[in-house]
DNA sequence: ATCGGTACCTGCACGC
DNA sequence: TGCGTGCAGGTACCGA
């Protein structure tokens, strides 16, 4: 679910928690914890304090008082949530002194870790996509030899773009899911940067997509699916030119595109 | 060193 | 009603 709007929209609502003392942490579900027994981490994390919040790509990284890092990736259905009741898919809940964070997570993809240093799968993410210059970003994506939407996908090459803003920013940039990167010249790589950015941006502004449930920490519903022009839109109309969207797989993920406004 | 394919999970919508 | 199938915002790992 959550991309990098999902993610950014979640770590705002997580502010209140910033500066708090984590009383308890209670790991229910050990496939979500990277690394490490749940009682050594509960004990590790325990009478300290939340120091900042900051989101990298699609992983939450929180920084803890005296040192140490709490990683938190939501994969596809994970959410945190503020002043829930534990459910069925409760993985991990952390008591503060004024709040009850909950991790729940469905499909369990998601992950906790806590590390002692910067964690290393976080290093070595490419750029955030609204911070990058266009050079660089052109630069790299002529280093790449890939399918594009491949390559969107590729977090190192930036990091937070997922198969739902993918798709929005290749149809508002004209080109096929499938174009090869070394056939995407200059110019169209400037309209792919900037439908990215525009893409990135309004997706924020709206609190991201909810498709199916995916909330912030306060459980509100994020409403930029109303704008999808292309996901999850097969057989319906294109915005622009009215022919059906149609629906490929590339790289083992859906794309949608619209056969006549994007080209190879 | 880069890639593409696969595994990891649960829930839902659909057709029979 | 139940069962099988396909599909869903993700990353990590493997072998070519």
């Amino acid at each position: 679910m959550p991309e990098l709007p999902e993610v950014e929209t979640v770590v705002r609502s997580l502010a209140p928690i910033a500066g708090q003392r984590i009383l308890n942490a209670e790991f229910r579900n050990l496939r979500i914890l990277r690394g490490g027994d749940p009682e050594r981490l509960s004990a590790r994390l325990e009478g300290r304090r939340i120091l900042a919040i900051q989101r990298y790509g699609k992983f939450i990284v929180t920084s803890m008082e005296g040192g140490g890092y709490l990683t938190i990736h939501l994969g596809m259905t994970g959410r945190l949530l503020l002043g829930a009741d534990p459910g069925k898919h409760t993985h991990a809940i952390f008591t503060f002194d004024r709040a009850t964070l909950l991790f729940d997570d469905s499909r369990q993809f998601g992950s906790v870790e806590f590390s002692e240093d910067f964690p290393r799968r976080v290093a070595r993410l490419g750029p955030e996509p609204l911070e990058i210059p266009f050079d660089q970003f052109a630069c790299a994506l002529q280093r790449h030899k890939t399918r594009i939407k491949s390559l969107l996908l590729n977090q190192t090459f930036v990091r937070g773009v997922g198969n739902i803003y993918a798709d929005e920013a290749l149809f508002r940039a004209g080109i096929h899911p499938q174009a090869l990167t070394q056939r995407i010249g200059r110019a169209r790589a400037r309209k792919l940067y900037d439908a990215i950015v525009a893409v990135l941006t309004e997706a924020i502004a709206a609190g991201g997509s909810s498709i199916s449930d995916y909330v912030d920490a306060e459980g509100r519903q994020g409403f930029f699916q109303i704008s999808h022009r292309v996901y999850q839109r097969t057989g319906q109309p294109c915005t622009a030119c009215l022919t059906p969207i149609r629906r490929v797989i590339v790289t083992q993920r859906s794309s949608h595109f619209c056969p006549l406004c994007q080209k190879r």
